[in-house]
DNA sequence: CAATAAACATGACATATATCATGTTTATGA
DNA sequence: TCATAAACATGATATATGTCATGTTTATTG
């Protein structure tokens, strides 16, 4: 069975699949982080979900159900991702009760978050956005520093913006701030964030 | 196995469940339409999704994971709701890969709905999310009438607002709007969708 | 039916954020 | 290492939407 596990390693100029193409495998992280990202005809960019090691996608989970891609997925820099044909996919879902209530779980959850960006996106200010942004990061992409907590992802004010649907302009105007006061510092190559609990209680001031 | 599942009755004024109850119970809507709310500590809200007759909710299927309810649940008018204790209904699916299989799907289309959710409220302005919202509810919950398609669901300026993220002021004004550009006519009792090709026109403006 | 509350409506004004422009710093790759 | 592009920065201005205030119309209920 595990001969259908395929790995492929992108680097940051690539695409995994792009918005459209039709779902014909199952993906899963297996090293790094993967964007993502639905457009508009536009250009306009918009980043539902940062996915790490470990998060399965196609694109985004979304397509359990649905022949193409609703947005397209892109590495943060070099990545390993494991495939899987979905009809095997689900061949062994259907055989392995276990598997699929872990995977009703996990989508549960991620519905769950979804629905929460959905709100703050709804009710919160930028600045509120952005905070709860960071402290998601430094959660599930952070590691101990003597100043804080660094992000290990290479982020630009552009890719938070496409996060939170606000754009770059703004984005570097409430780093700027968020600088001055001390919650953060650094840029892309190395985001550091300085005040955790500063951070929470800006995004939870809603 | 069918005698845990049980019938409730709710009218407008009453909760089905409250944001952090314990998710005990799985609900499916059976007749009338429920909503799903998450509200700020101010009395902000934000109506997450307008549940139809079939749809499972548990507050809007994102407890799967979760001990309590991430947001609660509000009937449209009256509702008839059936209802099965989580730990039956989770047993039924291991027992019944099919079933399970279409969770999995259901949830993968409830989080690809979400998803397209977040990309509205992140790139459209308030008009464009408002002609989303008609079309939206004209194609799950309209009626076909000699003038265009009626709503059956009640639904005021104050619903509208609280499902796209504005005001009800600006809801009004936008809605003043549609009805001079013959898109729309009636208030909440009567919600008559005028000119859906207009209106679908509008909401992929993006 | 009258009394009351909810929904709808609209103006004046405030403000958060977008847009456009321009410059500096930092990273990248030949 | 130099040339080029990307990222960061900041000011001036525009604009969509929020906020507050006030009035009218339409439902609801005793």
């Amino acid at each position: 069975m595990l001969q259908e596990l395929t790995e492929t390693r992108y680097g940051k100029h690539d695409y995994i699949f792009r918005e459209g193409d039709p779902t014909e495998y199952f993906h899963i992280v297996k090293e790094g982080t993967v964007k993502c990202v639905k457009s508009t005809p536009e250009g306009k960019e918009c980043t539902l979900k940062m996915l790490m090691p470990g998060d399965l996608f196609c694109c985004d989970a979304a397509a359990f159900d649905g022949a193409s891609h609703p947005g397209s997925a892109q590495p943060m820099g070099d990545v390993s991702i494991l495939r899987m044909k979905k009809k095997s996919y689900f061949e062994m879902l259907r055989r392995n009760p276990d598997a699929a209530m872990e995977v009703i779980k996990y989508l549960g959850n991620r519905l769950n978050e979804a629905q929460e960006k959905t709100k703050d996106l709804a009710l919160d200010r930028a600045d509120q956005r952005l905070a709860s942004l960071l402290v998601d990061l430094a959660a599930r992409n952070g590691i101990a520093d003597p100043n804080g907590i660094r992000l290990t992802v290479r982020m630009t004010r552009q890719d938070m913006a496409n996060m939170i649907g606000i754009t770059t302009e703004t984005t570097i105007r409430i780093m700027s701030k968020f600088k001055r006061d001390r919650l953060v510092s650094g840029t892309a190559n190395r985001l550091l964030i300085r005040d955790l609990k500063g951070l929470k209680a800006l995004a939870s001031a809603s």
